[in-house]
DNA sequence: CACCAACCTTACAGTTCCGTAAGGTAGAAC
DNA sequence: GTTCTACCTTACGGAACTGTAAGGTTGGTG
């Protein structure tokens, strides 16, 4: 799933030079040079994954642009990238909503790495489903689908389904399983592969699977 | 309740104008002047809100510490406070998981600002369980507690709580109960009924009531 | 090879869950 | 009051879930 930058910044030649050092990183990077314009199309696209918001805008104020988003959308983080370097702007800015201020000029690798650092919050936001393969889980409501099909789980399957994917790649041992999973459920260690064995049989038909590492545990992965 | 911060800095002086300065605006610092101590601490504690993090520390450098806690945790926000401000200090703490980085020396009100920023996050984040008298519901987790024990429920009665305690206070009507607590699930008028009666018998011992409202739904509430 | 431990597979029985059916109760309208 | 409808309660059989047991496979080790 390709990220969806927003950049509001009047300047065209530092706007060029962060549309390519962004687009090199993620993925699609949309620029907006306009106070008026961005305030309509934030009222529009709610589903960008960052936004990078300059102060000093045409029309309408880089302030004014995030009280009206903040009113509407609280998630969306927004990093400030602005020349206003005084310590009040800066308290006003993060007051008013924004997850981050950079004071320019910046170094570039400053930059890319803090925009890593908001990204990698939405990476552990559980409104994120987790993926792998045609698999899927909706950390959210704690829901698989396989194959674009809903997938429903008696419960002890679910749970153990549930905590191979969240380690997804890596082995899990059985201590861990049977702590994280089943805490506190008396659930015996031949039970576990039972379990395995039966969410086996219902992943068979897709791309994913659950391998066993030998004296270690079991491990989720895309074959 | 209270927010639980932690200040991992040696220099005394700084340290107790920090603890002071956060004090008034959250609730409790704890304050840790030594890099192995961290680590020890944070091997039990996983419950802070927000972690403060010198680098030039005693025994363990700020990074090792900060490279341990997020093999474990990936979710406390930690901010970086340090001397060094090399451009490449910073994209290497940011990169090891750090959700800000402040360079010393800086002003009080802007680290202020930023501790809000990252605890502002923590508010509309389903991680902070809903609550209802002696009923409480991790959203994350999807798991009722109830008298300060777990109150495990079958599918259904589970998925009908979750749904109640959703709204709260406001009566659901019988509709949207089908439509999104068993959304295509073929379940019966009657079979609701069922379900609210065994949940009123699951809950008569505690100070939350199901109470029914004619012609419209149910309503969870506090006694 | 022989042996052992870890793991797989299948079957089965105990338990829990589920939802319909059938009869009872309560509130509202007339 | 009567009547109607919404809701409650209970019981029961079928379905689904769960975990042990028993025997089969596999991979590693000497």
């Amino acid at each position: 799933m390709p990220l969806k930058l927003l950049l509001i910044e009047d300047d065209p030649l530092l706007a060029s030079t962060l549309t390519e050092t962004l687009t090199v990183e993620n993925q699609r990077v949309e620029r907006i040079a306009d106070g008026g314009e961005a305030l309509d199309r934030l009222s529009f696209d709610h589903d960008y994954d960052l936004i990078l918001l300059d102060l000093n805008l045409p029309n309408r104020s880089g302030l004014e642009v995030l009280e009206a988003l903040r009113s509407r959308d609280r998630q969306t983080p927004v990093l400030i990238l602005t020349a206003r370097a005084a310590i009040e702007d800066r308290v006003k800015g993060l007051d008013l909503g924004a997850d981050d201020y950079l004071a320019k000029p910046f170094a570039l690798d400053e930059l890319e790495a803090r925009v890593r650092a908001l990204l990698r919050r939405r990476q552990n936001d559980p409104s994120e489903p987790l993926m792998l393969g045609s698999l899927s889980f909706d950390r959210q409501r704690q829901h698989f689908t396989l194959n674009d099909t809903a997938l429903s789980l008696p419960p002890r399957e679910h749970r153990l389904l549930a905590c191979l994917i969240h380690y997804a790649g890596e082995p899990v041992d059985k201590a861990r399983l049977l702590d994280e999973a089943f805490a506190g459920e008396a659930v015996g260690d031949n039970a576990i592969e039972v379990y395995v064995h039966r969410l086996r049989r219902r992943l068979a038909a897709s791309d994913v699977r659950l391998r066993t590492v030998r004296g270690i545990g079991y491990l989720l992965e895309v074959e």
